[in-house]
Formats: structure tokens, C-alpha cells, sequence
DNA sequence: GAGTGGTCTAGACCACGAA
DNA sequence: TCGTGGTCTAGACCACTCG
């Protein structure tokens, strides 16, 4: 029953599969939103057993060709056009304007965006940000988790993390919405004025929490972008914990050729 | 034959399989390094068919937690220790020290590094480089690909792409070795005066020649930068497109609060 | 209920690596 | 040569989705 020439041929028959549909999908055969054959019908076609088409199509996947969901199908993903995050987007002219961060980005990129507020309220300083923000490892301070939209698709999470001492005299920030200009237009407002930001960017595989909470397929990879927002004083006043869904994105950094 | 407790349990086998694997990986009962079970030997310890056994294999792979070779078998993965790019890595007093910025970089974090340079010669400019470059689309320009390693494992390729009308009279930029303070110190040499870069950052999965030129396993991420160099006459005299192993790096970016 | 993908079996043969 | 992983078969039953 078994077939002695499995890779006897110069390539995989699973692979010649993969990178038939894949062609076909390139092409434009299949076009985005498509469903692809179903494996029944794929098994007839290639004349192969299921294992064999279930490779291929597990193939399609990670190549991110494809989006299977149980019961319905597989189908051509289509690419949203990606949204730029550029080192400008913090610049104090936007904030007197009243517009936050996000919106100034997402507006430039075509599609609606959203925002839903998942928590606000005093946590335990995880290390990583306890460190960043120069206070004792779980020691209170504010976290403001939301999720980003655009079209209704997340496309980001992000947590901010403020030091108690910062936030307790200044309402807004335990707010859902803190008003225009964001965080960073109150605490500018409250005496913190915001010199640099630095950021941390890593790229790796979704965890499956992420994989969830952004709708990706298993085995995509995501941003993760450490910011802290440091003050004239010289004093970190938000740590700002992002993952984002990496296809979606592409970040943009400009400095000088220092001395 | 077939099993009809496939899905009833809580999770499926394969899954509990890698779990069980992935706990033994994590709490160092397998150590970096050392070869996990092989698969006859998994069958029959958990009692299952070779399918199942190869998916758990597979799920660990894919969460970078092993590497498997083909006739060797699979053994854990030892996570090196990342690198980081900072931006400051181009500063000025580098360049004049002599350091190129790589190795600047690269000492920083405990490895060897090393460079292989692939190629050094004109190719007609891709279309990405050449609207950086303000360059006709094909039009004759110099590139330079290397591949970076430390401690003997490839962790990064970048090819730096320069107008033809630059570097023509300064020969140094085709050879293997630009001299002391790298590329950007020559161009310096020749009126080119850097004021500043900018960067482009994505992440993605890596393609199949990515796979291959680093030394990745399938379906691992990558950070693909793309650097402009800009002069005080605002010309983008060089623009470097890297590709890095995801696990390998960590950027670090600073910006001030700009008005 | 019909159709889809998801898991699993119990084998087979092939290709690679090390002894 | 022998043990390893890689590919493949020809089925089975289960879970999800939709009409």
C-alpha cells in the first residue's frame, strides 16, 4: 500500500502540490478571498492520499498564502495594505491638535481604525517595566491595555504602564478615553514634559495568546516594541508595551549622524 | 484501526505530546543541545502511530524549541544571546576611531564576529533601491553583499547599494575591505558629508534562500531593515538592505519629542 | 445531514548520517 | 549496516459550519 516513491522524484509530491496552488494563487487564478479546492477534491485531483494534500495545504499556511477555518475551508488571504509607524508620529504639533498618536497614523493608511480599552487600573509592575520605569518590581502603577482596529481586524495591542506617583493627580488617565492629544497631551499638561522616547523592536512568533487576541493564523510573527517616554527631568513617566501583527505594519525611524 | 478518541480528550495527543516535550525543554530536564527521544522510541513511550509522534516533533519545531536533522535526529535548541543595534551606532566618533559599525556592535555582545563578503561589483539598481536612490529603475549602480556571523553561525546578510557617480572615483568601495572606519568613513573622506539615516523596519517569515543563507529553520521570522543614507545636501548617497535572523536582534531606536 | 477540515492509525519505502 | 528522520498510503472517526 505504501508508495516507494515517495521522494524518489526530484521534489516532494506534497511540495509540487503546495507550489501548484501557490502559483496558481500568485497568478491570480485563485484570487484573494477564494476558497481553495476542498481535500477531497484536491486528493482526486493529484491522486494522493489525504495525509499528502493536508501536508501541502499546512504548507500554504505557514506561507501565509492561505487562511483555513474548520468546517468552511481554505482560502486566499488577501493583504491589507500595511500601516506605517513613523519615529514623527509623536511630535508635540500633533498633540496641541488634539489627535492622538494611532489616529494621526491610521488615517494616513486608508482603513478605519478603532480602539477598544480592555483594562484600566493598578497592577503589579511586571519586571522588564519595573526596571524601565525605575521603580521596585511589583510595585503599583497604572496599566492601560487596549486593542487597535482597523476595518474591525486587530491589528495591535498595546499597554501602557504609568508610575502611581505620575497618574494619582490626574484623572484623565484613569479614564477610558483621557481626552485629546492622549496620555502624553496630560501629562504635558501636568508638568511632564516629554523630552525622547526610545524604543525597543523585536520581531518572533506569536504566542498563542497573541495568535488570538490579533486573529492571526499559527506560526505568524509579530512586532513587539518596547517604548518609554522620558521627560526633561530625565525620568521615564510611561512604558509603553506594544505587539503588533507584523504583515500589517512597517516601522519608520529617522536620526541624525551624530557626532 | 483508526482511533476514534482522536479530538475527545481536552487536547489532542500530539499536542499533549509536545507540551510533555516542551516542559522537559524548559525546566532543563533537556538540556540545549542534547538530542530529544527519537521518534520510534516516542511511539512507543506514548503509545501512539509515527503521525502523531512527527506532529509533536513538528509543533516543536515550529516554536523554535528544537532543530532536527534529517538521519541525526532533533536536539534542543540553545538560544544564543541576542545582539543589539542601537542607532547610535553610526555616530560620527566611531568612524573616526576606525570602527566599522558592525564590529562596534558586535563586541558588545560576547561573540566573534566575522564578515563574508558575497559580492562587490555594479548590478542594475532594483526598483526598491532605485527610488531611494532618486536613480532610473535599472540604471548601473554599485552593491556590496555580505553576510555577517558570529561565533560561526551566519546571523545577518546586508546589501549596501551606492550611485554609480559616487563611488566611481573612490576605489576603495570595491574592495573587499573599505578600510578603517568602514564605507560611511570613505564617503565622508569625499565631501560626502552624512547628516542623517533613516530606517525602514518589517518582519516577516523568512523565504526559502533566507532559510538557507542564515541558517534558519523553516518558518522562522525575520527582520528585514532598510537603511537610507542621507548627506548635509539631502542626496541619498547609500541605501542598505539587511535581513536578520528575528532571534538574533534586538533594535534600539531613539527620537526626542520633536515640536 | 452533507460537506468541510482535524486527528489518528499501522503500516510501507526512501534518504541521510555515523559507525 | 543500522538507526535516524522524511514521505506516503488508505483508510477511520471526530468536530465544526451551513443550509
Amino acid at each position: 500500500m505504501a508508495s516507494g516513491e515517495a521522494a524518489s522524484t526530484a521534489k516532494a509530491k506534497y511540495q509540487q502540490i503546495a507550489d501548484d496552488l501557490a502559483s496558481q494563487i500568485r497568478t491570480g487564478v485563485l484570487a484573494p478571498g477564494a476558497a481553495i479546492p476542498s481535500e477531497a477534491e484536491l486528493m482526486e485531483r493529484y491522486g494522493v492520499a489525504s495525509g499528502t494534500v493536508r501536508k501541502a495545504v499546512a504548507e500554504l499556511r505557514t506561507t501565509q498564502l492561505i487562511e483555513t477555518h474548520h468546517g468552511r475551508g481554505s482560502f486566499v488571504r488577501s493583504r491589507p495594505p500595511v500601516q506605517r509607524k513613523s519615529s514623527d508620529r509623536f511630535r508635540r504639533a500633533h498633540r496641541l491638535a488634539g489627535k492622538a498618536a494611532y489616529l494621526a497614523e491610521a488615517e494616513q493608511s486608508g482603513g478605519k481604525p478603532s480602539v477598544n480599552v480592555l483594562f484600566v487600573g493598578p497592577v503589579d509592575a511586571p519586571e522588564e517595566i519595573a526596571e524601565r520605569l525605575n521603580v521596585p518590581v511589583g510595585s503599583k502603577v497604572l496599566a492601560r491595555k487596549r486593542r487597535y482596529f482597523r476595518d474591525g481586524t486587530p491589528t495591535e495591542e498595546a499597554t501602557s504602564y504609568l508610575p502611581w506617583d505620575v497618574v494619582k493627580d490626574i484623572p484623565e488617565t484613569f479614564a477610558e478615553n483621557p481626552g485629546g492629544g492622549g496620555i502624553y497631551a496630560r501629562l504635558e499638561e501636568h508638568g511632564h514634559r516629554l523630552a525622547e522616547f526610545t524604543e525597543t523592536v523585536r520581531a518572533r512568533l506569536a504566542t498563542k495568546a497573541e495568535t488570538a487576541a490579533l486573529a492571526l493564523s499559527p506560526g505568524s510573527p509579530v512586532i513587539h516594541l518596547v517604548r518609554d517616554a522620558i521627560t526633561d527631568a530625565g525620568r521615564v513617566v510611561e512604558v509603553c508595551d506594544t505587539v503588533m501583527a507584523a504583515d500589517q505594519f512597517v516601522l519608520d525611524y529617522r536620526f541624525p549622524a551624530r557626532d
